[in-house]
DNA sequence: GATGAATGAGTCTTCATTCAT
DNA sequence: TATGAATGAAGACTCATTCAT
């Protein structure tokens, strides 16, 4: 009798159904403003579905936004940084430059990563994306720095990584709150700015 | 265990006690996750007086508490930064100083600021107290950097204060997880990353 | 005990499951001293289940008994006055009647309609609802009273109205204590003592 | 140091400036939705002088309240009733008289006799209070009345009275939000209503 | 497989009431 | 005596989660 409103979908493609309407939703609202039912609506599924297709839980769900939203934008400074081999400072400036394009162009996914909550049951979750990327700054820089033998490249550039990993996101929360989302500009301004310093350290 | 249950006390008391309370557990909680019954047992008092000495709501409770905390660093950097008469680096290095020294000493402090969640209710006066420390980072380095005339130093300074202070709060939040705590480290640190680029945008 | 505990009615049964704990229990122990813990459990239902069915709240649950009460009151008053053609005294002494009858037999609805409190929030529904009444009466007065012309009739008729249902309340009310149900005695008493002023006032 | 801002007053004159404000603040709020707090405010008085001039409790508090309006409003209408002697439509009248001019004067008390709560731990009071006003009107039509031997006058003038209060309550109401305070007319207007009855019924 | 309907558990908030001064 | 300050207890309302269809 009912004419089959939804086809049966196959899960992958359910699951990115409510993963996606699930970053929109928690990047308006954030975790605790964010009712299952608002999830439901945005994904037009019925809440059941949700429970089924996005972990069993809204906390496993908002732990699969953040993976997901953290593999992007991972790999897209990864990929952009390994590309076609070039110098140092070209490297940091394409890697900087995927970044801000991968953060102007997905906004609701880097609020779901940046503008979180850092505390309570999910702060694990987001301090491990962010450490991942870091870390994966950190790699970077480990190659380029000119690291005293018997030191552990890592002492020197963790707190490194950090502070530019920190400045790319100042920066980014800063441009998108002003209008200046060319990712030419911002990576510029950031290379300005640290690039010197970095040159320096390196020896 | 306690003595003296009812004492009454002077409100500037209560209502420190009270802050210092609530700051303690939402750093620890984050807004949602904590209750008030949470806090009125970390302050050992009734909810009653919570409320009474809190501002009234669960969010007005927070808000106070950021403006408290914001209002502590910033003065404590802008102290710093506004000392005795030296030149830009210093005066940047000690400001840097006496960021890292505050965020060190007062933990839960840092929590309430850098680790709430930005969305919601609250998201406004977590980006206003942020705000003001940019901003006072940018009036210190519209100080020091050449802006050719006609331009709005603004629009030169305001992204770099924003990658500056972004800077700080991801080595702040390094050090925190790390077990760096020297300030003057981390002070040094960030001065060798930022300021030979600052130094050339001085021109 | 319940052989059922979960079953699945459509949503007016519900409704009126809802509404009748409502009204039995709210007659009881009126607005403030009601709890929806307590309806709740007088319709064997859950709190949520009370909320979704009965308007969202607890004003709004009263609000509905109220006008569902006063509308059942109403419509047999009326039904019986308008019943088959007649002359005025008959036709009154039905509508007697038919207000006896129907409020010996919901006492519940006639408590919550007549007992609750006339003030705060919900006076105005109260008040709008005893004013339905009235002014029904006050109708069927107009169309016998002799009322000089050019003379507003409600003038005249108002008041009365409002003297006739107050002695019908009050009589209804020392019957409700007392061991009178007899509608007919009481439409009766009713009738002597007011018909002859009545019929004096008709000219 | 403190000049004694407010003089010591005899108990009486503080339990008279108490239930005055209570009156006050119950008819305009009701019962439930009247704190303490504005009770004590209203009597520019502590919380603890108003728990220890009003008899300890709310509750209590209003049980004064409506024991003393309801002495006001019986006195002022028996006194009327049985001042000079006259005959009984003479006597009825002036009590009606006396009933109106009291509701009109003291607003208040209307108020806080008529439209309390009839329900819940309050009921029994409110009830009692207008029993006692009843059975005195049942009093008046008793001495009246001609009613068989053998036969207990209650049965008759029970009812009657009671229709007679309501009678009067309802046009009291009436003209409370009507704009019509003269006792004259309400009286007129009700004795017309009801004289003709009553007479038939006095054989 | 998919859903509308139902609930258990938990939180904010308010007040009548009472000490300690 | 008179009070500012403090609290215990209670109630409205919401939401993540799961059956029965």
């Amino acid at each position: 009798m009912a004419p089959e409103p939804r086809r049966r979908l196959p899960p992958e493609q359910r699951e990115k159904q409510v993963l996606d309407a699930a970053v929109r939703v928690f990047s308006r609202s954030g975790f605790h403003d964010t009712s299952m039912d608002a999830v439901a609506e945005e994904a037009g599924l019925s809440k059941p579905m949700v429970y089924t297709h996005g972990g069993g839980s809204k906390e496993e769900l908002l732990r699969r936004c953040i993976r997901r939203e953290a593999d992007r934008l991972l790999s897209s400074v990864s990929g952009a940084a390994a590309g076609a081999p070039a110098d140092a400072e070209v490297r940091l400036r394409r890697g900087l430059h995927a970044f801000f394009t991968s953060v102007t162009t997905h906004r609701d996914g880097w609020s779901v990563l940046y503008r979180q909550a850092r505390t309570g049951a999910l702060a694990d979750e987001v301090q491990a994306a962010r450490t991942r990327i870091v870390d994966r700054v950190a790699q970077l820089l480990a190659a380029e720095l000119a690291v005293p033998d018997g030191v552990d490249p890592t002492t020197v550039t963790a707190p490194l990584a950090a502070a530019l990993a920190g400045a790319a996101e100042g920066l980014a929360d800063w441009a998108r709150d002003a209008d200046e989302p060319d990712p030419d500009v911002l990576a510029g301004t950031l290379m300005a700015l640290l690039w010197p310093g970095l040159a320096l350290l390196r020896g």
